[in-house]
DNA sequence: TTGAAAGCGCTAACAT
DNA sequence: ATGTTAGCGCTTTCAA
């Protein structure tokens, strides 16, 4: 039966136009050049070798080899229902939101877990407003789901809600479990703890009666955690514990709040940056200020992130396991697909104290 | 016609085991919900309104809310043969490959641009050997490929070579233009420019007569490059150039390297870091030798990362427009998409030198 | 203004 | 040991 080119839809019309798009070979011509059914080139494809003659075997295979064949992932997924892909969503407002390098080696941790087990993980960076209408929210392509939330609880709240709603297991990076969320995992560091293990360690170092701590403006869960932290041992001491807010992706916010709060009062007794990048650029300022560290003040970071230990003096922080997150998160997602519900609502890891010398 | 609970597929029984997992509502639940066609669902959710009347549409948009229903991107991507993502493959043999500043601001900058058209990235970590056997080469399931490639320069062809074969598209970044390759395209900055701007600029600066370069154990293109750059001024002027290759994702390994070259022989004239990275550890080396910079040697860098601004001092280095590489080289995909070709084989960007005090 | 129907590439139960 | 067949969810042409 012909077909008169007017009878094709204009989808296949468009691409035809597109001369170097040769249409790929499918099973179908696979079977035929080999000489065999659809069904015996799908065996040979996913190794189901039961009671397969060899030579049939060798044949499909020489068949694949000739023609280049590569099976759709799109056809098997359709077929059956699974499509070996995990999407990530990083909520942020920033446009490099990847330049953190917690958020990179969480990627990677997840990625390499995945990809590992042939799973895919399909990125999107999505600004706070927009997840709505993303179209990892709008539309399904993905077997399950992993985010990285921002914003204020409530926010927070509203966007696990949303992803609730769409019936699909997922994963919170850094957020505190939520109830009401059904088919969800919460997998985070203990920040808190890290913190009262840096300020704890800070009073043992020195007498402190001020501290001051360097935030983002943009609210994230985990650095709530830091500061309560902070706050409860410090609060205990009777320590004060002043929150300055800059815009954290930039050195030179970072820069001009520290500049503006020294302008503005006497160093303190600490600083504390929320990162290791804040800590490090406001040890900068303090340096072209001729204030000393840890002479005269105490700095330290957060997530120990591999150069911080090269500064001078090397930072005092806490390490954050973001690859380990990444894969515990990309382990746990793999096992609710398995299952059926996720085993644990909750997964905490530690995160350690690392002395360096700026406290 | 009833189904036995036998004749079902064994996946699907598999799948309700998983109570959780309801099956998501189809197009045609939709359309029975309100009383229209398929077709007509398929027209009001792909927006495709004309000659439609406007209860008919109110009613089915009800039916998907009041569903829940989200398209399938599968069953779409099956009859369009389109896929709307971009498969993005890196190709390097550390664990932690997305640490990098570079790799990481080149991959924001291309999810940043495709998710802002509908499209998806989908990520892989590859380790060399593995690219062959790697779901991305193996199976059909994305419109196009984006490659970073490490390993010298014979590995490289290998790669490029097994990429054309696919008869897929792609864009390589950082690597050389390499003829064979018909449907591919070649994305990078001006590396070379950049190291010839920053030699110039150190005998500008400074009486040099030997130089020593940090470059990494695995080959990458860009660095070759760097080298070649910095070789060509050097050797004019006759400044001799010593490589020093170490483990660059290691902090331990670059120190250790420094070390034995500061053991080995007096310090030269200029240390030059393949990056900021090498380069701001290598000047903590110098700095616990009490080895002054500038005073008794320059320090450059490469790549100028935020933070190398802040080191003390600020290091002298060259920008690599990483993340415009990364929407630059998602634009030219989806044009490639669009048209039909590459409508050039290579996009080159400039690299601008960053003075900084440390030279 | 709406619907019927074909078919995108694949898998797996069942028949042969 | 291999083949037949139904159908996964969707879009689009053409008919009504």
């Amino acid at each position: 039966m012909a077909f008169s080119p007017d009878r094709q839809p204009a989808l296949l019309r468009r691409s035809e136009s597109q001369r170097q798009m040769a249409k790929p070979p499918t099973i179908h011509a696979v079977a035929a050049r080999a000489g065999v059914s659809t069904a015996t080139v799908s065996k040979v494809v996913n190794r189901i070798n039961v009671g397969m003659s060899e030579t049939t075997r060798q044949r499909v295979e020489e068949a694949i080899r000739d023609l280049g064949y590569r099976p759709s992932r799109v056809g098997r997924s359709l077929r059956t229902l699974r499509r070996s892909t995990i999407g990530m969503a990083i909520v942020d407002a920033s446009p490099s939101f990847l330049a953190d390098p917690f958020t990179t080696n969480l990627v990677a941790g997840l990625t390499n877990h995945l990809s590992a087990r042939g799973f895919g993980l399909l990125l999107h960076g999505i600004k706070p407003h927009e997840l709505r209408d993303s179209v990892l929210v709008r539309e399904s392509e993905v077997d399950a789901l992993c985010v990285t939330l921002s914003g204020s609880r409530r926010d927070r709240l509203s966007y696990i809600k949303l992803l609730t709603e769409l019936g699909q297991p997922f994963v919170t990076f850094q957020d505190q479990p939520v109830a009401s969320a059904k088919d969800a995992c919460f997998v985070r560091q203990d920040d808190r703890a890290g913190a009262v293990g840096l300020a704890r360690y800070i009073l043992e170092k020195r007498r402190a009666k001020r501290a001051v701590m360097f935030i983002s403006e943009l609210s994230w869960p985990a650095i709530e955690q830091r500061v309560s932290g902070f706050r409860d041992v410090f609060d205990d001491k009777r320590v004060s514990l002043d929150l300055v807010r800059c815009d954290e992706t930039s050195s030179a916010s970072i820069v001009a709040a520290a500049e503006a709060y020294l302008a503005r009062t006497a160093p303190p007794d600490v600083f504390i940056g929320q990162n290791d990048q804040v800590a490090l650029t406001v040890m900068q300022v303090l340096k072209r200020h001729n204030i000393r560290v840890p002479g005269d003040v105490g700095v330290c970071g957060f997530n120990a992130f591999p150069f911080s230990g090269f500064a001078d003096p090397p930072l005092t922080t806490a390490r954050s396991p973001a690859y380990e997150l990444g894969q515990l998160g990309a382990a746990v997602i793999l096992d609710r697909l398995e299952a059926g519900h996720f085993r644990k609502r909750e997964h905490v890891l530690a995160v350690d104290l690392v002395a360096g010398a700026s406290v």
